[in-house]
DNA sequence: CTGAAAGCGCTAACAA
DNA sequence: TTGTTAGCGCTTTCAG
C-alpha cells in the first residue's frame, strides 16, 4: 500500500519540516507562503528545520493543491529561419529576463502553425507573431488561458498584444532620407505576408506621399526575407535604367546583402547609394559602413508582454490591452545627403 | 471544506471521464498511459467521453503521483554577449527540437554564474559550457539529479558530457592552409579562458608541430571574442613587419571583422591574406568571399544532450557517457594557396 | 495564533 | 480485465 520511494533528490517533505520544528504541517505551508500569523518563535523554528533540511516545496504539490500555475509558454512558430533570426533570441532573452524577475517559469515551445497546441498545465502563453497560427491564439483564448500576443497587432480579437510602429518607423526612415535631399527612393520590401513587413511598405509608401514624392511601383522590390531575394532585388535596384539614390529595406540582414552587392557591382556605400535598414541588428555594424537603421524595442516589448500577461492571470479574466512601441531611427554612416551630379 | 472552483479551463478531471464512460477512475487512467490491459469496448468509450469532454489531465497531478518530471532545463550562463551569439540559438534549437520529440518540457534558464541554480520540479538538467557555474552543476550533481553538460568536456566529473573536438577542428583547418603551402600563419584566439578557445590553440600549435613549423609568438594574437580585440589583433598582424600570409580565427564573427579590417588596409581576400574562421555561422556566406570555416555540428550535439539526458533519466543512476564530436572544415573561398612573389 | 482534516487529480498496489 | 483505495505533498477551510 505504502508507496516504495520517491525522487530521492527531493524526499524531505513539509512533513518532516513540521515533525523537525514540532508544529503542525498547516504552520509550517504558512511561514512559506508568508500568509497568515504565526508566532515569531514557532516561524522561527521552522525557518530553522527549512534550511536545516534543505527543504525545497514540491511545486507539483503546490500546483495541485493551489490549481494555479507559474509556468508561462512562449510559443515561437517554427518558421523557415526562425532560428537564424536576430528577432527571436531577443525575445527569448527579453522573456526570459522577465520571467525570472517575476518568478515565472518559461516553457519555450517551438511550434509548427499546423498542429494544435497542447501546452498542459501552463498559466499563460505568449505567442510570438502570428504566422498561420491564430487558430492556436483563437483556441487558447476559447479555453480562458490569459494569452497575449507580440510583434503583431491584432485588432480583430479580444486579446492583448504588444507590437512595433513598424509603419511609423518605416516612415521616419523614408522621411530621413528625404530630408538628406532624395527623391528616388526604392524600397526592399520583406515577406509582406507578415504583419511587419506590410506595415513597414505602408510607412514608407505613407512617407512618401506626405512628401509629395510620386509612389513608384518600378522601385518596390518584393522579397520574402531572404537574402538571395535581397541579392537580387539589390542587383535590379542598381543596374535600372533610372537607378534610385536611395534605398529602404526591410530588413539589416538584407540592408548587408544589398551593400555587399554594391560593392560588387562597383559602387561606393553611401556616395552612391544610402541605405537604411530595419531592425537594429548587430551585425549591422560590421564592415566598414555602419548601417543606419531602425531600431526594433524588442528587449523592452519581451519584457512588456511578460509583464502583461501577468497581470491578466492576476486579474483572472481578460481585460485586453493593446500596446504599440515606437521605432526609432539610428542615425550611422550609410546614408549620405543627395547631391546631383 | 469542498473548495470552491478550480482552474476554469481545466475543470474537467479524470474523475468526469470515468463518470461518462461507465468505468472506473483506473481504468481511464491506463486507457490514458497506455498501460495494463483494458477490454476494447471500455478502451473506445473512454476515448470518446475523452474526446468529448476535452479532457487533458493534469501534469501536476501526474507528476505529484508518480514522483517524475518531465521537464528538462536548458541552463546557459548569462555572459555578455550570450544571447547575441549564432551558438546560442542553434542550441536552443538543437534542444528545443529533441525535447519535443521526446515529449520532454523544455525550461529554459538563463543563468548568472554566481547564484545557486534553484530549479524545483526538473527532472534532468542540460548546461551549455561551465562558466564559472561549475559549483551549480555539482551542487546538481549531489542531489542526484541528472545532468548533462554540453560544449565542455568534463574529464574530472563524474557527468555525461558531449562536446565538439575543438582541438581536431583547428588542427584541420591549419592542416588545409599549411596544405595550400602557407607556412606564416597566425592565430587569432577567442577567450582562452573558455575551454573552445583553449582547444582551438591547442590545435593550431599541433597541426604547426606535426608539420614542422616553428610556432611563432608573434603570430599569436589573443582576444576575448570580441569585435574590438579581432580589429585590433588583425590591424597587428597585417601591419607586422614580416606578416603571416593566412590566420586561423578561433570565430567566424571574428574572421569577418578581419576580413573588413584587411579590406580597408587595402588588401585583397584571400590573394593577400587566407582566412579560416570557426563555428559555420550563416553570416559567413556574406559579403563577397565565402568563408571557409570549421563546422561545428551544434545542432546535433544539442540533440544528442536530450537523448543522453533522457536515457539517464530512465536509468535512475548516474552512468555517464562521454562524448565528442568531430568538427568538419568547409572550404569556401577566403583561402588561396600562397605563392611566393 | 494554531492544528485537524478535507481535498487538489492522478497513479499504483492489491484484491477481485 | 477491472475496481478499490491509499497515498503523492501541499493549501485551505474551519474549529479551536
Amino acid at each position: 500500500m505504502t508507496r516504495t520511494k520517491k525522487n530521492p533528490s527531493q524526499n524531505i517533505s513539509i512533513v518532516d519540516v513540521a515533525r523537525a520544528s514540532g508544529v503542525s504541517i498547516t504552520t509550517v505551508s504558512r511561514v512559506i507562503n508568508k500568509v497568515g500569523t504565526v508566532k515569531d518563535s514557532n516561524r522561527i523554528k521552522v525557518l530553522n528545520a527549512v534550511k536545516e533540511l534543505k527543504f525545497q516545496p514540491s511545486i507539483f504539490a503546490q500546483r495541485l493543491a493551489t490549481g494555479k500555475s507559474n509556468v508561462v509558454a512562449l510559443v515561437i512558430p517554427r518558421y523557415e529561419g526562425i532560428f537564424y533570426s536576430f528577432y527571436a533570441l531577443e525575445l527569448i532573452r527579453g522573456v526570459g529576463t522577465m520571467c525570472e524577475a517575476l518568478k515565472l517559469d518559461l516553457l519555450l515551445h517551438l511550434t509548427d502553425a499546423r498542429t494544435p497546441l497542447s501546452l498542459r498545465g501552463v498559466g499563460g502563453i505568449i505567442f510570438s507573431d502570428i504566422i498561420g497560427n491564430r487558430a492556436q491564439l483563437e483556441d487558447s483564448l476559447a479555453k480562458n488561458i490569459p494569452c497575449v500576443v507580440i510583434n503583431y497587432y491584432v485588432d480583430d480579437l479580444d486579446v492583448s498584444c504588444i507590437a512595433i510602429d513598424n509603419a511609423g518607423g518605416a516612415e521616419n526612415a523614408v522621411n530621413y532620407l528625404v530630408e538628406l535631399g532624395h527623391r528616388k527612393i526604392a524600397h526592399i520590401t520583406g515577406d509582406v505576408m507578415t504583419q511587419a513587413a506590410a506595415k513597414r511598405l505602408e510607412g514608407y509608401k505613407r512617407a512618401l506621399e506626405k512628401n509629395s514624392i510620386k509612389i513608384r511601383e518600378d522601385y518596390i522590390f518584393q522579397t520574402d526575407y531572404s537574402r538571395g531575394a535581397a541579392r537580387s532585388a539589390a542587383e535590379n535596384l542598381i543596374k535600372a535604367a533610372d537607378p534610385a539614390t536611395a534605398v529602404f529595406v526591410a530588413s539589416d540582414a538584407m540592408a548587408l546583402e544589398v551593400m555587399a552587392v554594391a560593392r560588387e557591382l562597383g559602387k561606393n556605400i553611401p556616395q552612391d547609394l544610402s541605405i537604411v535598414g530595419f531592425d537594429d541588428n548587430p551585425s549591422g555594424l560590421y564592415g566598414p559602413v555602419g548601417l543606419t537603421t531602425v531600431r526594433q524595442p524588442l528587449i523592452s516589448m519581451a519584457e512588456e508582454s511578460v509583464k502583461e500577461l501577468n497581470r491578466l492571470i492576476a486579474l483572472k479574466k481578460n481585460v485586453p490591452k493593446k500596446i504599440l512601441l515606437p521605432a526609432e531611427l539610428v542615425i550611422r554612416e550609410s546614408c549620405k545627403p543627395f547631391v546631383a551630379r
